[in-house]
DNA sequence: TCGGAATAACTACAGATGTAGTCAGTAGTT
DNA sequence: AACTACTGACTACATCTGTAGTTATTCCGA
């Protein structure tokens, strides 16, 4: 089971996943645009990401390198998982159902989709 | 925009969702089983969704009748979006594939979305 | 009418979260 | 060798969350 991982540290994270290892300076300016942190936010965000071991350091001189240690789609999948058990009782097609309903669902997307389901049925 | 609703909080408005008005001690026989939370407690997470104006409030006496103000549609449409947004760039194509990769999608599953789809279009 | 039970209002409190500030050590520069 | 700037560690603090306890009031039954 993954940590919890918070909405700020989330976009740490997806940093990470793109690019890894990094220093704090360099997830700093990272978020720097969409984000507007501080240095030491960041840094915070960080030190409570390795506490929670989601991502591991490895010293280089006086600064740490930070590197992910859980996978995105490791990642994806726990948090989907509680997020259609809790809101949809567990059952995908409910969800997709909403969104559709919902006109989250443009008529590329359904292409997209019914392209993927049939890839899936081999 | 619907004011962020807390898990507990959530369980609150799913027992309302389904049947409503309920007084306090009624909301919190239902979630008894499930929750196990003290009638207390429950009546704090009634407050706080009537601060947030998530359900309202009529009095009956010496005590309240709570209904939800929210529609649970609405509610799962803002958290769906924001999830999607979040999780997976705003496209429910990725996130309906990366359920699938994940094993999260039965041949059942597939189908009664292949049939979700057909319904769309038509 | 009086006392107990029910009920809302207020208070509590620890842990998580967002967002930093301060301090102390170290590496590189003069 | 001394100073300065960068960096991690520790501290801060308001708000939100989960989970109640306490208090004051009011209604119903004896």
């Amino acid at each position: 089971m993954v940590e919890r991982i918070s909405d700020a540290e989330h976009e740490i994270m997806e940093v990470l996943w793109e690019k890894a290892p990094l220093t704090a300076t360099e997830v700093a300016d990272r978020v720097a645009d969409a984000k507007g942190w501080s240095l030491q936010t960041v840094k915070t965000l960080l030190s409570r990401l390795a506490a929670k071991a989601v991502i591991g350091t490895e010293r280089d001189g006086r600064r740490f390198q930070y590197s992910p240690l859980v996978e995105r789609d490791t990642y994806l999948a726990g948090v989907s998982r509680k997020f259609v058990d809790r809101l949809f009782g567990g059952k995908v097609t409910p969800l997709v159902a909403h969104l559709a309903e919902a006109d989250e669902l443009s008529d590329d997307d359904i292409r997209e989709i019914e392209e993927l389901l049939r890839e899936l049925k081999g």
